[in-house]
DNA sequence: CGCTTGCTTGGAGCGCACTCCAAGGTCCTA
DNA sequence: TAGGACCTTGGAGTGCGCTCCAAGCAAGCG
């Protein structure tokens, strides 16, 4: 069964076109992290406090040195923040991609779930987007109502 | 320059499909608005406090009774909530309509610049949409890895 | 009359997602 | 070898948007 999981850690992020060490190097202080993420450092260690990282390596001096893989697990976290998922949600998330491959259903479902909600979400925005439109025309025509006033 | 503003009090809001109460007889209880918007009683009584409400009629006793134009506005309110505008700024758009004709340009300006943001929201959401999707994908491939592995 | 239900107020408390602090260790450059 | 920038930790603090509490008043009912 192991062989079928060479993605088994869950990055399947695709290409990201981000700032990247050279093959192999790629070993990153958190304040490079912050820089590439937008996160602060303070927000980073703890998302690491409160599990919603995984095994972070660290310097021989203890201190932390982020791959690539946690840049993308990174940008995965970023995605699910701007749908407004709570970030206990995603430590979930986190727990069953450490949890392993007999996860994969639960994931799956959790996913498709997110999915949804993020579809009605837009639908809501766009309820608002009509509301707010003919708020705008109505200012629109008050304000040329006012103007031709003004001008007789 | 009055005549021009029989819909000064900003109530453009359309025909609200709600139950209403027949002519004239439009006095609700706190707690019928807290069925009718789905807020509770707790946080329309802090809407008020912290200016987000415009004056709310009372009874001879003192208790609230909302008007329909009320809950036209807390319909607007509950669409400007879902785009994640911060309370201070509605109380912001509040002041406004309670200060007058002479703000119609700000309130424009400020609708306008909520649309946008909705918009911009609408694009993130795709964006997280895709990623989803691509994830969504890859479980749903590697669920099929997983069958045949079995069938096998 | 007592009882229940619903309303009033100012103020305190809560959950979330950070955000910062203090005290100390490490790394880099001159 | 000194100085400053950067890193470490546990724990405390902050801002937002509610959410609730205590104490009391008013209306309706048997």
């Amino acid at each position: 069964m192991t062989e079928t999981t060479s993605a088994s850690t869950d990055t399947c992020a695709g290409p990201r076109p981000r700032d990247r060490r050279p093959d192999g190097e790629d070993r990153y202080t958190i304040s490079e992290v912050a820089a590439l993420t937008g996160l602060t450092a303070h927000t980073l260690r703890w998302y690491e406090r409160i599990g919603l990282m995984p095994h972070i390596d660290r310097s021989h001096t203890g201190q932390r040195r982020y791959r690539n893989r946690d840049l993308d697990w990174l940008d995965l976290v970023g995605k699910l923040r701007l749908t407004g998922m709570p970030v206990a949600d995603m430590v979930r998330y986190a727990e069953l991609v450490r949890a392993g491959d007999h996860t994969y259903g639960e994931r799956f479902a959790l996913l498709k779930a997110t999915r949804e909600d993020v579809l009605a979400r837009i639908a809501e925005l766009q309820g608002t987007l009509a509301v707010l439109d003919r708020k705008i025309d109505f200012y629109a025509d008050a304000g040329r109502a006012l103007a031709s006033e003004r001008s007789r």
